[in-house]
DNA sequence: GATTGTTTTTAAAATATTTTAATAAAATTA
DNA sequence: TAATTTTATTAAAATATTTTAAAAACAATC
């Protein structure tokens, strides 16, 4: 066997078979952790000295490492097999409203460095400060192997157009585009619900669940659906914009242009406007004091403590969301519920609320079995959906 | 090789990958008619020799037939190869509010027989019905491949426990394997719309499209979803109820339980009970003669012949229809959306509201490229559905 | 109407994969 | 501690698959 196989680009059946067979190893290992040639043999429905053959040519090319061997009950002990965590790196750019954070990652998702930003989200030479940040933050001697951006609003494919932030595409070319153009390295870009549902499916709460709605409650709303173990797209890329739908055709004006979007009544952004408007018409609080000038972790401290007034204004966005939610339910039928995004620092207050709405709108069958929990890894499974949506891309692309 | 290695049933790696092969060549000629073993070397990634030794032993066993040549610019031409229509045959059950219509169906579509029983959906003894009259159609002499039930309501899973009509499950047995038990035969089960949905995804609308969704305008309201090529599931096989996410708080009382349901007030039901109110209070129309004994029909006919009552009563639907739908287009992003259903007698006076309804309320760029149609095979679509997906679960059980 | 070019089909050779058998390593038991 | 059992790994044999080459069938061209 040529020592360069791996590389080998032909499109004969064996080669097509065999780069997805190491496509398959590599994915299962990452997912799965160390693994043994059997376990392998046994899930690619391949043998064992297949695998055996496959695995020695990833581990002459440095992907895979030898990393002990596992105990059994008896008979002798399988070697485990794992990814090279150094094989090479991936940045990760999380972009948001007021600032993008930089993050170097290996393969073990182990974070090398990171930097954040202070880059508004619609500013009008976005692309250009974002490569300057990220020239900067390479310094010249590190080449990445891949990049992956993260970003709100409506993002269309892997090329990554968003048509929320116009700002972002220069003179017709996407961000994702630009970014690799100018660093010369794949880049790949993902709607940022959409990755968190990721991580959570290969490293949170999500993981061996196949049915599963992610909520990322934030200055606004989104949605990310895991149906089937696959992430839910749509025909353009922007499936799961729970954020506007009508909720209340006398509401307010979204910023979308539309009215009663579920982002005016359910959102941080939603939050903090009320408190103000009605702390400023005269509502008693611990926080009249602060003379309008008040922050959301202020109005979510203040409800932890026990603070009515608080407790009132979250409760309102938990039963909006509630409803909103429960349509997703019924369109969607999950078994769990994940919610994510800085409104979760309030905790209880928001599940118990969300639970009660599920309850009064939702069909018995369908809130049966329902969970619904806070992210433990919280902003991590962004981060980590990034990287992961960016490394199966790889694996996807002809030669790696 | 042994004549009969089709139905060895062992789990060897390549009897595991041979009967893959077989049941992706059956699958792909299913759904794509004749095809060239060149073609289905490429699509299978596989070599021609191969392919020949399997459609060889495809033949020997009656599964396929050679039809014929395809015609080329030059050159040789390909034997093109076809299901054998009468390899076997299958029976559907398709169950509707008041009566069941049994279709006897080989694997060309073609229906060979076809008749219908006048049985209630809540009939206490629905199941001994449903098999009695099974068993009377079929007569003694004719053994089917396999069954396969349409229904409405929540059924959950391929064992087709429905959660909706409990009269169907028999001491703890869900009627799927009561009619097994019964006639000796594979059973499956699924629900009504999501079996339009596979049809018009094999035969119809949604035929080489990805993200499609079906509205099944009946006495009641169900939704169809295909995502990235797949039929939407959920957990329990629940997924897709827009029919009841509330739409109006203050609305009626459903015969869910809960009030101001999307089927309160877009459906069928809907639409006649709203006439009769109207009328009854004194509306002027050309129904007005009728005395209240009104069908709908009748309400669809004078609409279309210009009755200015009626077209308002059908308007009336289509934009609360409008509505609900437009909050599934923002979670699912389809690009095409397929109407179904007796309400589409009325043709384009629906159509056009529901247009309407998801300019108004749908963001811009998800109804850009959106298309809304009426199915022209209509009810067909819910058989050749069935039919499918029998189909396939019979290719996946182990020994065909 | 024979010749050339193109494509499918079949056959043979080359290669790859799986299966079976043999060996090695560890745990259990006598 | 040695023998036995269990499981992994390696090696060899058996089998299966792909590749290449040759033959056959048809269309277009001269």
């Amino acid at each position: 066997m040529p020592p360069s196989a791996l590389k080998k680009n032909n499109h004969s059946v064996v080669d097509i078979k065999k780069k997805q067979y190491i496509g398959d190893i590599l994915s299962e290992v990452y997912s799965s952790g160390p693994l043994t040639i059997s376990q392998l043999a046994k899930t690619l429905h391949t043998s064992v000295p297949s695998i055996t053959g496959l695995i020695n040519e990833l581990m002459s090319e440095n992907w895979i490492l030898e990393v002990g061997s596992s105990k059994t009950k008896s008979g002798r002990r399988p070697s485990l097999f794992d990814l090279n965590p150094n094989k090479n790196t991936t940045i990760v750019l999380d972009i948001n409203l007021y600032n993008t954070t930089i993050v170097l990652i290996n393969l073990r998702n182990e974070i090398l460095k990171t930097d954040i930003l202070d880059l508004e989200i619609g500013d009008a030479e976005f692309p250009e400060k974002l490569s300057a940040g990220l020239f900067n933050f390479l310094e010249k001697s590190l080449k990445p192997w891949a990049v992956g951006i993260s970003v709100s609003g409506l993002v269309g494919g892997t090329d990554g157009v968003n048509y929320t932030y116009d700002n972002h595409n220069k003179n017709g070319v996407s961000l994702a585009n630009f970014i690799q153009q100018q660093i010369k390295v794949p880049t790949f870009m993902l709607h940022d619900t959409k990755a968190s549902m990721i991580g959570e499916h290969h490293f949170g709460l999500a993981k061996d669940k196949k049915n599963v709605l992610l909520i990322n409650l934030n200055w606004g709303v989104g949605l990310g659906i895991l149906s089937n173990g696959e992430i839910i797209q749509g025909a353009d890329g922007f499936a799961g914009e729970l954020g506007h739908i009508q909720v209340n055709p006398n509401g307010e004006l979204c910023n979308c242009g539309k009215i009663g979007c579920l982002e005016t009544v359910a959102s941080a952004s939603a939050l903090i406007k009320k408190a103000k408007k009605e702390l400023k018409a005269g509502k008693i609080s611990s926080l009249s004091k602060m003379n309008g000038d008040i922050s959301l972790e202020q109005i979510i401290d203040a409800a932890i403590k026990g603070d009515e007034f608080s407790i009132d204004l979250i409760f309102d966005i938990g039963r909006e969301l509630g409803k909103g939610l429960s349509i997703a339910i019924h369109l969607f039928n999950p078994q769990i519920i994940i919610i994510d995004g800085i409104m979760t620092n309030a905790g209880d207050l928001i599940i118990s609320t969300l639970q009660q709405a599920i309850n009064k709108y939702c069909l018995k069958d369908f809130k049966k079995n329902i969970e619904i929990l806070i992210s433990p890894i919280g902003e991590k499974a962004k981060i980590y959906g990034v990287k992961s949506y960016v490394f199966h891309k790889m694996l996807q692309k002809q030669s790696i």
